[in-house]
RNA sequence: GCGCCCGUAGCUCAAUGGACAGAGCAUCAGACUUCGGAUCUGAGGGUUGGGGGUUCGAGUCCCUCCGGGCGCGCCA
């Protein structure tokens, strides 16, 4: 690429003038390189000289004279300039980009991927939703987010294992509750006059399990003693909305590798394993005739209880024994996502990785902000319990997979997401998924028509790109050229939204570029050149859309 | 009270510590005999909540104040 290129050849340049005595520094600087925002400045530019002048005591602009003075000769490059604020500015040949757009043609598929991840395994954890209700549209924000990171992830080059936590320990009174209505709502239907608990759920989505229940099962399930009734109900339930769950999912785009039981931990004595090796590495210890952790030790800002006085384990305890797990399944690195309302388990949940001695920096936690509910400008609250919940499946019956997906992830995770149902539908059509789709469309529809009349892609390496010169035409390659370092950016920083971002941008780049620059009907050469550059973008239009997990029609 | 997140154009949001803070929507004014008008061109819009500090350079980092959201259980 041409930027490490350039990177190069400043760092020859300041090897040698410290060497020429002219640039006494320790060690040299770390060169960063970047395209300036005004075109003016050239195609690339570099801040080096700035971050010397400390050491130096000299004013910026004369540092970076010197450097420009030692910079060695290069094909690529053909003019330099040192800016008044000591910026040294790059101008390069038109034809570095024709370069990206070879490796483009040649690269495909892959172009954008990176091998940093050197194939080591990481374990995204997200959703994890109880299974005492559908997916809601909250958790479709971290479905979202956690998919395309994982894809990102994959795309730089580490394993990774999607992995989706179900809470369905027995014992929880969330559970427990669920399933005591699931049997009021099962005699209902029966025909029995009784009401739902005060504590109990009034979705919906419960009266149609329980007719489910009713058309598989028969009219006797009800019949018994209460707590096998209680445990018979809540398995099907659990199972009920585990199937649900995936299927709505699915539906998202969002295939897990690993649906994982909290249950397993407690019955395969993982949990006590783990509280047992906490103790005996001293950060457990009995107090009030509960079980604690010692999570002080590691930052928190109390120690937190394992197993409550009458002998039950808590939900951190089985946390604890879940992160040993994923550790000893052999992952290098963890990464949890989860909703505003848990980040004051980070502490804790690091102090349990912690002390259980695995490497704190290899578990990391992503909180994204509430997705705030409106229907035609009014705020809707949502409770589980209370059954007026806005599922992922009323979104996706709304707007469908592809804008959902795409308005998820157009804003950072840690900035709150409004998300007004009716407002989504309206404006489907103006939608910006539309716009990058619609850019995807039109390429392929130009390319039908070259076809039509005998043109082909020519190979990127044999075609004469130099007819490649309208200003529309270099903002598109040099907006091309950027998406693997985006994908790279958007990776490291666990940033997916920047991929939205970038996707308008190619996709604003390419109907500016339609709107001055005719394909079909130009000169033979000219024309031969533009479909080079159309593919290309193609190219990078489907690969961008395909780390979102959007579909890029060739017809809309 | 403590912790996390946020405060940027009328609205919703971007911006590895870099040059003149950018998009979309909305508003207004324009552009099609030709490859898809779900498009393009242009205009108006800003003391980046206030005040200090660090730095060659701050929307970004630190302190402080103001405002908003969320969380602080032997629930999950």
């Amino acid at each position: 690429m041409a930027k490490e290129r350039v990177i190069t050849l400043i760092e020859q340049a300041l090897q040698r003038a410290k060497e020429a005595g002219e640039l006494p520094i320790a060690q040299l600087p770390e060169v960063s390189v970047e395209p300036p925002r005004v075109k003016e400045f050239g195609d690339f530019a570099t801040n080096v000289a700035m971050l010397l002048t400390r050491e130096l005591k000299r004013p910026p602009r004369e540092i970076a004279e010197t450097i420009v003075k030692y910079l060695p000769e290069d094909r690529l490059v053909s003019r330099v300039e040192v800016a008044g604020n000591g910026f040294i500015n790059f101008t390069l040949h038109p034809h570095w980009l024709h370069d990206v757009l070879r490796e483009i043609q040649q690269k495909g598929e892959s172009y954008g991927k990176w091998e940093i991840g050197q194939g080591k395994r990481v374990n995204v954890e997200f959703v994890s939703a109880n299974p005492n209700g559908p997916i809601t549209v909250a958790h479709g924000r971290g479905g979202a987010i956690g998919d395309v990171l994982a894809n990102l992830l994959e795309a730089v080059g580490y394993r990774v294992t999607r992995e989706f936590y179900v809470n369905d320990a027995t014992n929880s009174l969330q559970m427990q509750h669920f399933a005591r209505s699931l049997v009021v709502r099962y005699r209902q239907l029966l025909g029995e006059d009784i009401e739902l608990p005060e504590d109990g759920y009034a979705g919906e989505y419960l009266v149609d399990i329980a007719r489910e229940l009713l058309e598989r099962e028969g009219t006797h399930l009800a019949e018994g003693e209460e707590e096998a009734v209680t445990e018979r109900f809540r398995a099907y339930a659990e199972q009920a909305m585990k199937r649900q769950q995936q299927q709505d999912l699915a539906d998202f785009g969002v295939v897990f590798d690993v649906w994982f039981s909290e249950n397993s931990l407690h019955t395969s004595g993982q949990v006590e394993d783990a509280i047992r090796e906490l103790k005996e590495r001293g950060y457990a210890y009995e107090h009030d005739g509960a079980v604690w952790l010692r999570s002080t030790a590691f930052g928190d800002d109390k120690d937190r209880v394992l197993v409550r006085n009458n002998g039950q384990p808590t939900y951190i305890a089985a946390d604890a024994a879940y992160h040993k797990n994923k550790f000893e399944r052999g992952f290098d690195h963890l990464i949890d996502i989860w909703g505003p309302d848990h980040h004051g388990y980070i502490a804790r949940t690091k102090a349990a990785v912690a002390a259980l001695g695995y490497p704190v920096e290899n578990f990391e936690v992503l909180i994204y902000q509430i997705v705030r509910l409106f229907k035609g400008g009014d705020l809707v609250r949502m409770s589980k319990r209370a059954g007026n919940v806005v599922t992922l499946r009323d979104v996706l019956d709304e707007v469908g997979k592809d804008a959902a997906r795409f308005f998820f992830l157009m804003r950072s995770h840690d900035s709150p997401l409004d998300f007004d149902l009716e407002l989504a539908k309206k404006e489907s059509s103006e939608n910006p998924v539309y716009y990058v789709q619609y850019a995807h469309a039109r390429i392929c529809s130009m390319l039908r028509v070259a076809a039509e009349q005998g043109w082909t892609v020519p190979s990127a390496s044999e075609a004469d790109l130099s007819p490649l010169q309208h200003e529309n035409e270099i903002a598109l390659m040099k907006k091309l050229d950027e998406f693997p370092e985006e994908v790279l950016e958007a990776a490291t920083e666990r940033a997916p939204h920047r991929l939205t971002r970038y996707s308008m941008e190619v996709a604003d780049a390419f109907h500016k570029f339609y709107d001055t620059c005719r394909v079909v009907g130009e000169e033979e050469h000219v024309t031969r050149a533009r479909l080079v550059l159309v593919d290309a973008t193609r190219i990078v239009l489907k690969n961008v859309l395909g780390l979102l997990g959007v579909s890029a029609p060739e017809r809309m």
